[in-house]
DNA sequence: AATGAATGAGTGTTCATTCAT
DNA sequence: AATGAATGAACACTCATTCAT
């Protein structure tokens, strides 16, 4: 995959995108973890530069302020997701167990929420910025999105709104936060089996 | 004999009461929409201050530090929607009706959300503040989570957990957030409708 | 000595200076300790009036600012020292074991050193206060002049500058700081003879 | 391979040696010079940013924080007095010459003590901080403290504790804030002259 | 006599950002 | 490509002081 390790040697000079993205890359997956960590304001460019063993006049080298490194780093976090994601959705069992699998997912991820992080960092991002999480956000619930419409066409569900039960759907994982509940309830594994049994069946007796 | 032991008559200026106290009422008002509109770091005491018309010292007078006075802001206004949650589930109709209005209620709410604002200011509080304000956060649940019980018992509803279900119905009015998702379902009062729907009667085809 | 102790009444109304020095005493008290062990810009009007168990405002009301809390209080410390160094000045006993009672009486005081504080105070005094504290302190160098030159004058010591000898012994109590080296030494008392030693023979071989 | 394992040639803008580190150096010996003068609490990092001709951040820049910045200047400037006494002390003069000359020099300096600094600042020193000054002054003691003990060996001198000799003699030299004083002793000169006799010679009339 | 309320001016410190090397 | 130096603007917090009660 890398341009240096395989020998098929492309005419001219090749371009140093080698060592540039092994520093790039590691700024930007360090600022994504920190950010999902600790939030928008509370991680200094500085920390960045630590974490990333280079210098802040680094950092600044290859973004060009906080705001693009966050959009970026965020950015990239959530396409890594949605590969996830689209992966665990794409196998063959039924629907419900993907559903079970994705929340399971979810649920296990260390992080703060998008949201969260969105929101906080809004007031600090230009349009631009937040239009371009926003498009890397949609990838997730459109992947989420199509499968429940194709499972309402194949008629394994019912459902009024796709993009609704998507959005509400990720958005109930949130709960990760709340390790109390998930501790009471007996860990993630059973969590996420409730939750999709209530999503499932909801609670009118019927 | 000593005026402090006897307490006949107090010395000095009298205490503003608390009820009364026109001024601290103000800064924690003001500070609390700051803080759900911006989030814990993006609010300066300078700018509570300022739009509550007092100094920043003045601030400093009635809350010793910033993390007292967002612990306090916060968790009142949690009582102030705690008291309203309850007033609304407390009517006569039917569950499914009482939660449209709680959903409603929550849903328009113009602000941050609780989870989000606390994840942030998490790592300026003190383990006494995040106490404090999860105390007031747990009000509300407990209020849900005492009307499905009771559902649950009449058998108007059936319901593996209340508890899970309480907090995952209150997270998901963190859906208000999607400006754009609520307009595609024709406002607010569709929304909360479809939200409850979804509850009620899940996804399955049965 | 105090007014109402002694029986004999005073005709007319007796004026309040009861209460007052009760509450005034206790401020200036305090402040001296306080001002003693922290010096000047490190203690604050709230922490005396803390200490003092009244109010900030209270202490203004009895000092118009802390320049003048600062010069009263290190002053009337200095009149209570120099009863104190007058009294072990003036028994009967040999001169020499004069200097080492008051030497040790010195060393034996927990407080940062006058010049210390006078120091530090000085850019926040105006010059009266300054004089009215220097006046104070040289009561304590007068006492020991005086001794001193009446020692000269009956052939008990030879001096040439008394002034001199009486400033160097005041100033070399400051050792008392370094308790590293009163404890090599022995304690207050060995050291405390150990300077009065130093200072009755010299160091000259002859 | 790898650059950064291979000193070859170091990356980015080389760092300027700490000894022509004109800035640095700059911020030092100004610091020491306001803090001689004012005191620890009375000088602020803007004051010395300010008469270092560099703005406050700047300072932070090369010393973390106040105390960092108070260490460093002081130990810094014992050092160079330090070497000046020793200097001093090392001619071929018989010693109560050289004692005259260290003392001259010593009432000479138009500073704060150092232990009056000390004192004030040690609420807001670390330990690290504390022992670091500690030691450079160590050496100015031990300066003189060896000089009386070869003199004493010699036979030059008789004393008891050489220890205590250097320290009340160091501690002396801080009769030099009593300006009066000197001016009626006629000059530093004098003055010096003055005290040497007194330590060599004592008090007693034998 | 004593106090609660309120404030202006400062203090130490942090941080995103720029620039020359 | 990467870095050390330098800064402006902000921020949380403190404190001496004033004033009405």
């Amino acid at each position: 995959m890398n341009t240096n390790q395989t020998p098929k040697k492309k005419p001219g000079r090749p371009k140093i995108t080698t060592e540039n993205n092994i520093t790039r890359e590691q700024i930007l997956k360090t600022a994504a973890h920190l950010f999902m960590a600790y939030g928008y304001e509370k991680v200094s460019m500085e920390q960045v530069a630590e974490a990333s063993d280079v210098t802040k006049a680094s950092v600044y080298y290859y973004f060009k302020n906080k705001a693009t490194l966050f959009t970026v780093s965020v950015s990239s976090m959530f396409q890594r997701i949605t590969k996830q994601t689209e992966k665990l959705l794409q196998n063959s069992k039924g629907l419900k167990h993907r559903l079970y699998e994705v929340t399971l997912d979810h649920l296990k991820r260390p992080h703060i929420d998008f949201e969260t992080l969105l929101q906080e960092a809004t007031s600090s991002l230009t349009e631009g910025h937040i239009h371009e999480i926003r498009e890397a956000e949609k990838a997730i619930h459109e992947a989420l999105e199509n499968v429940f419409k194709q499972a309402a066409n194949s008629g394994e569900i019912v459902v009024a709104s796709p993009r609704l039960l998507a959005h509400t759907f990720s958005t109930v994982t949130m709960i990760r936060n709340k390790k109390e509940l998930i501790t009471e309830l007996g860990g993630p594994e059973k969590t996420a089996q409730a939750l999709v049994d209530l999503f499932w069946v909801g609670i009118s007796p019927n």
